[in-house]
DNA sequence: CCTACATGATTACAGGTGTAATCTTAATTG
DNA sequence: CAATTAAGATTACACCTGTAATCATGTAGG
């Protein structure tokens, strides 16, 4: 059963995307910097998303060794289709279009953006 | 104090987004065949909304007509900038590739596209 | 004028979420 | 070997959410 992964949930699954298998106390670690989170807030998200089988663990002594068993791209590529369907009513424009009023497009991402028109279109082509 | 919409608040607000002011009837109405939604589950989720300020209300006799406090290209804005921080570490092109690959890009979207690209480069240049 | 109905207000209630504290148990240390 | 410690497991608890049901009240119809 995969439930939905929170944005608590979240953190730590990132942090577990950069770097796996690891203990649950350099979870906390990687965490401290960013987050104020207590020890057993980690430890209690870290459960959770066993739970949820988003995480899996080896055993390493008396401790454990996580690692996440959703894959990023995976995760990235569900969320984003059921985001823009559900606030931007399945256009995309709009997204990139606040994106950019906001400043926040770089020259990289109309780089890699460009690309992807390409692509599509060649590929629309030979269809 | 403006709070997080939930997903099924997001809902009702996009029936009034589409047309207000209008009664709480008219909302059940309008999300009738779409959402197996109770009356009485819709009005909750109208008197969230107003309690979050993100909807407002005028009385007409003993009913109120409801309309949106929070613009839609606002809000879109506003999420789609937090959603690509929070999920995608601030990069919208992997968006757009998962778009892409699961075939939701169409001829309008990419037209959409080229057209803020153009724009962002005009913008560049005599900045 | 009184009663039924429609409307918004209040209350309900289980499950999820953020944020931990306490419990259990195995290992480590003196 | 006993006591402290550290890991994970269990429990806590308030607030949010989905999904309504019940309450209060004003209005409309008989």
């Amino acid at each position: 059963m995969n439930k939905d992964i929170s944005q608590a949930e979240l953190e730590v699954l990132k942090v577990l995307w950069a770097r796996s298998p690891i203990s649950a106390n350099e979870v906390v670690i990687a965490l401290a910097d960013a987050s104020a989170w207590h020890e057993k807030t980690v430890k209690t998200l870290l459960n959770r998303l066993v739970a949820k089988e988003a995480v899996g663990y080896e055993k390493d002594g008396r401790a454990y060794l996580y690692y996440p068993l959703v894959q990023q791209a995976d995760y990235q590529q569900k969320e984003s289709l059921s985001f823009i369907q559900r606030v931007l009513s399945g256009r995309i424009a709009p997204l990139v279009a606040g994106f950019a009023k906001q400043q926040k497009l770089d020259a990289k991402d109309v780089a890699e953006l460009k690309q992807l028109i390409a692509d599509w279109e060649k590929e629309q082509k030979h269809d």
